[in-house]
DNA sequence: GGGAGATTGGCAAACGTTTGCCACGGTTCG
DNA sequence: CGAACCGTGGCAAACGTTTGCCAATCTCCC
């Protein structure tokens, strides 16, 4: 069933029915109300790939997120979706596992597809393997990434308000041994968090104390391995700031199997704000980035640069600012008894890697 | 850049650039090579649209799910994504999260759209709202829906597999008055997880027992009321049953507020294995259901359908089984010191609900 | 009553492919 | 030497829309 049936049954001309449908406000209402009549009754759908092919608009938008099963962005795909969706948008889906065979296969997907424009959430990893889009002068957004050029917008995290709000939280309860566990530092995003972190503690005039730096890379397998090293280093930290939510629960579970209670024992604080945050045992606190904001500004910005007719010079930036969520893993710094001040001074600057 | 340029640059017509990028044989190893070499150099990705319009083909998937947010569900799209592109498949995702509003316009997408097939993986919700699919020959893959219709498959569960074996499981570590918190019974597959549990219990013969059955809604929040009203019944269950591990966690937290220790007071058997599952403290004793099977499942029934030239008479049907995973949120149940035996079989058909 | 202008609807081209059909050239065999 | 055949490649139609352009009809005013 066709556009042609529907304007032989209405007994108008497919222009005319094309119009009627598309609600061109020329058309006779008369007209207008046979052709619809006619749609109703059989059920029509246009096809939707006729249209893009002569529109040159596929309304489509790519979706590239570093890896779905990561609870961070399940979260990010609903919201997308959902507004995308709203706007007469469809969503074309990749979750590269960090794999860039993946990834390269996933850009040429999505060009085959002609996607309207592609939004790229992997924070930092690839954009080599992106050249193809921005050659066809595909719209695109990123996070966490420079300046940006024509037809490429940035979206900024402002990850140093939520990390110093909790290195703050966390001196005001006395911690003065603050360990970080990093994600991984070929990701920017990751890179950008242990810079606030390190700038952070630098603020309050804890950068004398043994640095406590281990890098994870942001599963939970690898909080786990990160806290075997943290508790056994030869300074235990007091407070353990992570650089994403699935690391801390890692933490968490790893000082649960070596009795470290938190946050009697040891502080804890994510980042990220993960759904299941939560609902851990206790309740972690953690420096929220909003996953929904993000989608929504991610999806603003790749409309906007669709519907300008004239693309801007350079790309637009937007910020996310991110901000410390309290709940219940951090508490006083335990009392302090036989703390080796002196000794431990002198390895201040240990600092383990994996 | 298009086919007909490559077919001039290549001095072909387009008719054997076509045949060579489409790797017929028939072509002149010659010609192709010059095709190739222009497409090469060019970075020529052939137009999807078109091609779907002429093939009749779109190539697209639909995968609609109730909730992309609930941890069990980012698994099934990750794999099925993964296996649909291997296969040259895109996938249209939908995430209803169950509103039937966004069921209908995804359905209306999916027909617009042209997919191939659609995997329904809502563990049935509102199958009438399929009947356009129906109606339009699409292939349709559903999760637990009775016998299936031509070009309709259906994935039977397992569940009884699984769950008569945690209930065996309780039962050997002496637990007697075991509580199930049950999915909205408005989903079929919630049903089938309660009948698979009452039947358990009957075949042990602890049918005898009160009956703790809570209905949940397959939340976190819902299993914190569920296990609120069921740890306050007036025969407290020594351990608990949920119908999915979003439920457990949040009997978890709940337990956790009330001071009621995991397992020394009370076990705990989710349903599911959501990956997060062992991160839980403890970590979680749960019935698997492998999301990667079920996804491998639907996507190779929508495949053999789309391949099959001529429909079968009926679908086919696939089972997949499910166990039980033993993890540390069981042990055996709590000596019974006062247990008030009599006064609580006079109130055996205690049931709450929601 | 006739012409100008405004409405409205139809014809047909275009979007970028695939593919059925046919023609061309070359080979083989009688 | 001619006929039959085969391998190869080109022409053009088709897929289902949208839309520019033009023609037809109507209205209104002089």
């Amino acid at each position: 069933m066709d556009l042609r049936e529907i304007a032989r049954r209405a007994r108008v001309s497919t222009a005319t029915a094309s119009r009627a449908i598309n609600h061109v406000p020329t058309v006779n209402p008369l007209l207008s109300k046979r052709v619809w009549k006619v749609v109703d009754e059989l059920g029509y759908y246009p096809n939707t790939q006729a249209r893009a092919l002569v529109s040159g608009k596929s309304r489509i938008f790519g979706l590239i997120v570093s890896e779905i099963t990561n609870p961070f962005f399940p979260e990010i795909v609903a919201v997308f979706e959902r507004i995308a969706v709203e706007h007469g948008y469809e969503i074309l889906l990749t979750s590269t596992v960090h794999d860039p065979r993946l990834m390269a296969s996933s850009v040429r997907r999505m060009i085959e597809r002609r996607v309207d424009g592609v939004a790229v959430m992997t924070f930092g990893m690839e954009e080599l393997l992106l050249e193809d889009l921005k050659l066809r002068r595909v719209p695109l957004v990123f996070v966490d990434v420079g300046p940006a050029l024509p037809r490429i917008s940035n979206i900024r995290i402002d990850y140093l308000h939520g990390i110093r709000q909790a290195i703050q939280h966390l001196a005001a309860l006395r911690h003065r041994r603050i360990g970080f566990v990093a994600g991984p530092l070929s990701l920017k995003s990751a890179v950008a968090r242990k810079d606030a972190f390190l700038q952070s503690i630098q603020e309050i005039g804890l950068a004398g104390e043994p640095l406590l730096i281990v890098e994870g890379n942001h599963t939970t397998e690898g909080g786990m391995e990160a806290a075997a090293q943290l508790l056994n280093a030869p300074t235990k930290p007091t407070a353990i700031l992570c650089s994403n939510d699935l690391t801390a629960i890692g933490v968490m579970k790893k000082s649960y199997e070596e009795s470290v209670v938190i946050p009697r024992d040891l502080s804890l604080v994510g980042f990220d704000d993960v759904r299941l945050a939560q609902f851990m045992l206790p309740p972690l606190t953690t420096v929220q980035m909003s996953q929904a904001e993000l989608a929504m500004l991610a999806f603003k910005a790749l409309l906007a640069d669709v519907e300008r007719e004239t693309p801007l010079l350079n790309g637009t930036e937007y910020v996310l600012r991110t901000n410390l969520l309290l709940r219940q893993s951090t508490a006083m710094a335990p009392t302090e008894g036989i703390r080796p001040r002196k000794s431990a001074a002198r390895e201040s600057t240990w600092c383990a890697s994996r």
